[in-house]
DNA sequence: ATCAGCGATGTATGCGCAATCATTACCGCC
DNA sequence: GGCGGTAATGATTGCGCATACATCGCTGAT
């Protein structure tokens, strides 16, 4: 069943006609005043006479001038441009983060230009280089690692930068986020604090969350849990992943004994397709096998049973990367480099 | 439970070293030719000998240069910018189609420049001109409903747009949708094809979402459905927001007679806290109440049940809006003015 | 009466590059 | 052996604005 109507459009528009370019010249000549003047109104009105104000801005209303910030920017060296690259736009764990940062920054004048790098360190290093050719005012990286060549452009440039959701002892610049390790071991301990002797861990295949496996899974053995923890999963964090690993491991007789056993997963999407799993084949959660989530999205609460989980503060993690950003740019040296915001593991239902 | 090491980190990095500035002229003085050679070697190598070209790629590579973008746009008035503006990049809707956009022109050579409007129409003329003022070479806007200044703004700036997401008789130049009408009338005929007797329409407040309600209710009562169609709801699409409408709607008593009820959602993520809130409390889907989506994203068919629901493909959106521009830009006129990419109706097992 | 000081404006310059036009050397051709 | 043609390069200009500096008229203090 699908719709596709013909709509027979009336090619109304032709070739636009060429726009007289209208510069603050134009607009100067008309108020009666020079190009210097208008630039004036706009940047500080307090220094041009009410009069004349008055008369700049009717222009301006009658001739729909737009300032051209590209010109503007190549005269005063600062392009109210912030760069900013994450792997993936459509996960919310940086479409979230990104949302905040941007806002913060939007309110302060700055726009932002935004690429997706994926997970790959090259690509980043192109992308890092094309955004530098626009001379932005800052930057914006998702994790610690890059190419080398990224680093010395970055240094090279002297930009302020922002390394965001891991820490490091060597940032490029600055850095805000978490310890991915640390989270894994406070999953791990939390699993076995609640006695549950096997378990799990599902994941994406991003180097972060592989960091928070190895950790999980360290932690668990060395805290008594039993025998090894299978790590499983590769793919991008989907539903129909976790569902799909989850079912791996049911068939390959994972919780199938009486001991209690855990799948801690590296995203609450995992978590989830995890709970539609195990309910699809009646495998009662947590009484028979319990689950973790990573993130704490908003779906996190609204499940049943409501999923257990590690809570990042994305807005917190992108106001605190705005902020730290503006300080710098502001001139002023940040009283610290890296900013640890922290996480929390959230009780609930699930594990 | 949470973790804040203090993490004292000693201050190794003091006010940046001011970065030399190094231009095409640097450069050329480098490799012994002038700065229209350098500008040559990087634009058209064809047109540099090799030697040349050898001794500028070293002298580039010796300082790290990276061309000023901004000048190159100012004295080409190409910008190799694309502007977009849509409501909220936490929606997979939008960051979906964007995802794709945004590959399809970066792989020309674009840059995005992204903003959110949220649903507010002034805020949008506002975050226009901003971008106007970078000189796009073209911009996408969400949704065909626009202030007026808005409208003249694009128009006097001759900038191609394309208009995304909805159709419209009226573009202010490019469009690509479908009809959101004929969205609701489709779900609301299969509703009654499937003998559904009742049905109510949960909805997210943005305005394109509420005609879809609209239709729905219309095309309801009149195929023969009972009694006024509720339309619910006005918040952000979320599960917890699915869930309590839902639960408001069984509490009037929606579903309690023996008739066959449905749930009509706005989006699949109001459809799956629909779901949720069904499960809990032990309303059988679709036996007892049926539920549709809206969107069939990713999670609707790893659901259990499964969601009957609308698909609309964002890739293909976002494609033919790139290819569109695209062609715009390259001066051509399109062959059609408004595409309609239309939706389909996919059949699972919740209604 | 005189001059420092201030408000309001203008002139001149250059940011870094691409586009246009000019120049040079060298090639083959009749 | 002179000429048109081409490849490789350079000189010049200006995109539209912000910045630095200059100018002008006026006020108030001395």
């Amino acid at each position: 069943m699908t719709r596709r109507p013909p709509l027979p459009i009336p090619p109304r528009t032709e070739a636009r006609p060429p726009a007289r370019r209208i510069t603050m010249e134009t607009v100067g000549r008309m108020a009666g005043v020079s190009q210097v003047t208008v630039s004036r109104a706009l940047s500080d009105p307090s220094k041009v006479s009410p009069e004349t104000l008055t008369r700049i801005q009717e222009a301006i209303a009658a001739t729909g001038f737009v300032p051209n910030a590209l010109a503007g920017a190549l005269a005063s060296k600062k392009s109210m441009l912030i760069s900013a690259l994450v792997p993936s736009i459509t996960n919310i764990v940086y479409s979230g983060m990104l949302a905040t940062f941007s806002a913060e920054l939007r309110a302060r004048g700055y726009q932002i230009l935004l690429s997706e790098t994926g997970f790959d360190r090259e690509d980043e290093a192109a992308t890092v280089e094309a955004h530098l050719s626009r001379r932005p005012d800052a930057m914006l990286l998702t994790g610690v690692h890059h190419a080398d060549r990224t680093r010395r452009m970055l240094l090279g440039a002297g930009v302020p930068v922002v390394e965001v959701w891991d820490i490091t002892d060597t940032p490029i610049d600055l850095c805000v986020g978490f310890s991915h390790p640390e989270a894994g071991r406070a999953m791990a301990d939390y699993a076995r604090a609640r006695g549950y002797r096997r378990a799990a861990f599902i994941t994406a295949g991003d180097e972060r969350a592989l960091r928070r496996g190895a950790a999980f899974a360290e932690r668990f053995a060395q805290a008594g849990g039993e025998g090894p923890v299978p790590i499983r999963g590769d793919a991008p964090a989907s539903l129909a992943g976790g569902r799909a690993l989850t079912a791996a491991l049911i068939d390959a007789g994972f919780g199938s004994e009486a001991d209690k056993a855990v799948i801690a997963a590296s995203s609450d999407v995992l978590a989830q397709g995890a709970l539609i799993e195990l309910a699809a084949r009646g495998i009662a959660v947590p009484g028979r096998v319990a689950v973790m989530g990573f993130g704490d999205q908003e779906m996190a609460a609204a499940l049943s049973p409501t999923l257990t989980t590690v809570r990042v503060n994305r807005d917190a993690l992108g106001r605190a990367a705005a902020q730290a950003l503006l300080t710098r740019i502001g001139g002023a040296a940040p009283d610290r480099q890296v900013i640890d915001v922290g996480f929390a593991l959230v009780e609930r239902e699930s594990a």
